[in-house]
DNA sequence: GTCTATACAATGATAGAC
DNA sequence: GTCTATCATTGTATAGAC
C-alpha cells in the first residue's frame, strides 16, 4: 500500500510540474486541461481522478516552490554572518530559486499579484510571510548595528521582488527592447549578461547601506 | 461625415476603455468578448464591425496609455533642472500615470511581460523605448556632473518599473499579507499609506546617488 | 451602421466499461 | 485505477435582415 501511494505521488508530481509550466506560460485561463494531461502523458480522466478540477491543480503548484525556497533561504542565511552579507545571500538565494529549479514559478506568482491574489492558497501566503520575516530580521539587525540606514523593510521587499520578478520573467521583453535600441543606434551594452543579477543585488544593497558601498 | 467619424471614434474609445479594464482584470484569455460588449453597452456584432477581433481589440489598448504617459513625462522632466530632481520627477510622473488615469494599464503590461511580450504592438514598444531614453539622459547627465554614481541605466529602469509595477498592481496581495502579519503579531506599520510612493522614490534615488541622500 | 440569430470550435468535466 | 466516449457549456465570430 505504501508503495502504491508512493507511485501515485510520483505521478501526481509529474503532472504538477507540467501543469505549472503551462500555467506559467499561459495563465490560469489560457492553460488547457487537455494539453496538460497530454503533455504529462496521462489520460485526462485519470488526472481528474487523482487531483480534481483545474482549480485544485492550480492551487497545488504553489506549495512546493515556495516551501523549498523558504528552506533554502533559511539555510543559507543561517550560514552567513553580518547584515550586508546576509542581505546579499538572501537576494541571491531567492534569485537562484526563481531562475533554476523553479524558474517557471515567478510568472505564475506575478500573474496572481496583478490578478488580485485571489487564487493563492493560504498555506502559500504563510510561506511567503515566513520568507519576508527573514528579510525583516536581517534589516532590523543591520539597522541596529548601524550598517544599514533606517529603511522600511516592506519597501526593501518590494524593491527586491519587483526587480527580481521583472528580471527573471522579462527575458523576451528585454530582447524586443534591445532590438529596438539597436535600431535607434543606442548603446545598450551588457543588457543580457551573467553579471546582471550581481548588478541588481548591488543596486539594492546600495539603497540600504549607510553611506554607500565601500569599494 | 466628419461628425459621424467623431461619433464613431467616441464609441470606439468607450469600448476600448471597458476592454482595457477587462483585460487588466482577467488577462487576454480570461476576458470575454461578450462581457466587454455588454459592459460597453454595444452589441457584440457592432463591436466586431468597428474594431475587428479580440486580438485587435487587445492591441489597441496599448497605444493611448503609453503615448500619453510619454508626453506627460517628457513635459514634466523638461520643466525641471538638475539630475536628482529630474529623476524624482521621472519616477513620480510614471507612478502618477500608472495609478490614476491609466491605473488599469500596469496589470496589462505586467501580464505581457511574463507572457513573453508577444502581443505588444511594435508602436507601443517604440513608445516605451522613448520613455526609457529620457531616463538614460537623466542618468548620463547625473553621472557626468558627479551627483550620480556610475550605474547601468537599464538596472535603474528595472528597479523603477519593477517596484512601481508591484506597488501599483499589488494592492490586494498586500492586504492579504498584512492580514497574515497581524496574525503573526508582527508590526507592519505604514504598509498601506500615502507616503509609500514617496518612500519608493527615495529608495531608488538613494541607490543611484553618490554618497547617499543628504537630509 | 446596428441587431438577431446562429454557426462552429473549443473546453472543462464525467459516466460507465474494463 | 485507467480509458473511451460523450456531454453541456461557453466562446469567438459572422451571415443576413433591417
Amino acid at each position: 500500500m505504501a508503495v502504491a501511494q508512493e507511485k501515485s505521488q510520483e505521478l501526481i508530481d509529474s503532472i504538477l510540474e507540467i501543469a505549472a509550466k503551462q500555467f506559467a506560460e499561459k495563465g490560469f485561463s489560457g492553460a488547457r486541461v487537455d494539453e496538460i494531461a497530454h503533455e504529462a502523458g496521462v489520460n485526462k480522466a485519470t488526472m481528474y481522478y487523482h487531483i480534481g478540477n483545474k482549480q485544485a491543480l492550480y492551487e497545488q503548484i504553489f506549495i512546493e516552490p515556495l516551501e523549498a525556497t523558504l528552506a533554502d533561504v533559511r539555510g543559507q542565511v543561517a550560514q552567513t554572518t553580518g547584515a550586508e552579507a546576509r542581505l546579499r545571500v538572501y537576494i541571491k538565494c531567492l534569485a537562484q530559486n526563481m531562475t533554476s529549479r523553479y524558474g517557471y514559478f515567478p510568472a505564475v506568482m506575478m500573474r496572481e499579484v496583478v490578478s488580485g491574489a485571489a487564487r493563492i492558497p493560504e498555506r502559500a501566503m504563510r510561506t511567503m510571510c515566513d520568507v519576508q520575516l527573514i528579510l525583516r530580521e536581517i534589516i532590523s539587525d543591520g539597522v541596529k548595528t548601524g550598517s544599514f540606514r533606517t529603511v522600511n523593510p516592506f519597501m526593501v521587499h518590494m524593491l527586491i521582488m519587483g526587480s527580481l520578478s521583472i528580471y527573471t520573467t522579462g527575458g523576451p521583453m528585454r530582447q524586443r527592447m534591445t532590438a529596438l535600441f539597436n535600431d535607434y543606434q543606442v548603446q545598450n551594452s551588457q543588457l543580457e549578461n551573467q553579471f546582471m543579477l550581481e548588478e541588481i543585488v548591488d543596486m539594492i544593497v546600495y539603497s540600504v547601506l549607510n553611506g554607500g558601498v565601500k569599494k
